[in-house]
DNA sequence: ACATTAAGTGATT
DNA sequence: AATCACTTAATGT
């Protein structure tokens, strides 16, 4: 078995010293796929580290609506729950893996702590909760000003980018819940690009062309 | 063969 | 864009 971790870390710039520390502190964690890692309310104990997979970083309000925010992929941190870990430790985020996943979990009170010690841990921290702003309002704006089909249209390649796969397996009703609309809508709009040549229709999956 | 789930579509608001 | 109502197609038992 290939030492993923360890090339997961040493893509990340960080001291040598940091990464033993990492390797030592933080545990190996498995998700499979579909399985929340994290929903609003929870306290969030440790900062995940992708190595293997793709996190679905989404919003939920209280009846269960929720709206698809960004992918975590491999050498992402989740700087939702570094805001957790500053803040008031409640998540106001719902992760969930979309593929089955690897984490590296680094316990909290030490990120702190490497936070002044490591000044490559801080720029790591501070570059990802940069790309991750950057991410979420792109998709503020697409809430915002984009038509639904615009929206669909991007939320099918940011699904293409991030799983290195032009093959989405999803039915139309889970593409529905993740944009908070409804399932015909999702029908009606796929079916449309499906006419301008964008995409191919099957069951229980899309392909993006 | 029957039930269930996914997807397509017209009509209405 | 959402909802209803209905149809058709694919899949599971």
């Amino acid at each position: 078995m290939t030492d993923q971790l360890g090339v997961t870390l040493a893509g990340l710039g960080l001291e040598p010293e940091l990464i033993a520390e990492l390797e030592q502190t933080g545990r190996l964690m498995r998700v499979g796929e579909d399985v929340p890692l994290i929903s609003p309310g929870m306290r969030a104990m440790a900062l995940p580290l992708v190595i293997e997979g793709t996190l679905r970083i989404m919003r939920e309000d209280a009846e269960g609506n929720e709206i698809f925010l960004y992918y975590l992929e491999g050498g992402d941190a989740c700087a939702m729950s570094i805001s957790c870990c500053l803040g008031t430790q409640i998540s106001q985020f719902k992760a969930v893996a979309e593929t089955d996943t690897v984490l590296w979990m680094v316990p909290m009170n030490l990120v702190d702590e490497w936070m002044g010690k490591y000044r490559s841990f801080r720029k790591f921290v501070i570059d990802s909760y940069q790309q991750r702003f950057d991410e979420l309002m792109q998709t503020v704006d697409s809430i915002a000003f984009m038509n639904m089909d615009e929206r669909l249209m991007r939320y099918l390649l940011d699904k293409k980018q991030s799983s290195g796969s032009y093959v989405i397996h999803k039915t139309h009703e889970q593409i529905a819940q993740e944009l908070n609309t409804s399932r015909v809508v999702v029908s009606r709009l796929l079916k449309k690009l499906e006419r301008e040549e964008k995409v191919e229709l099957f069951r229980n999956r899309v392909e993006v062309m």
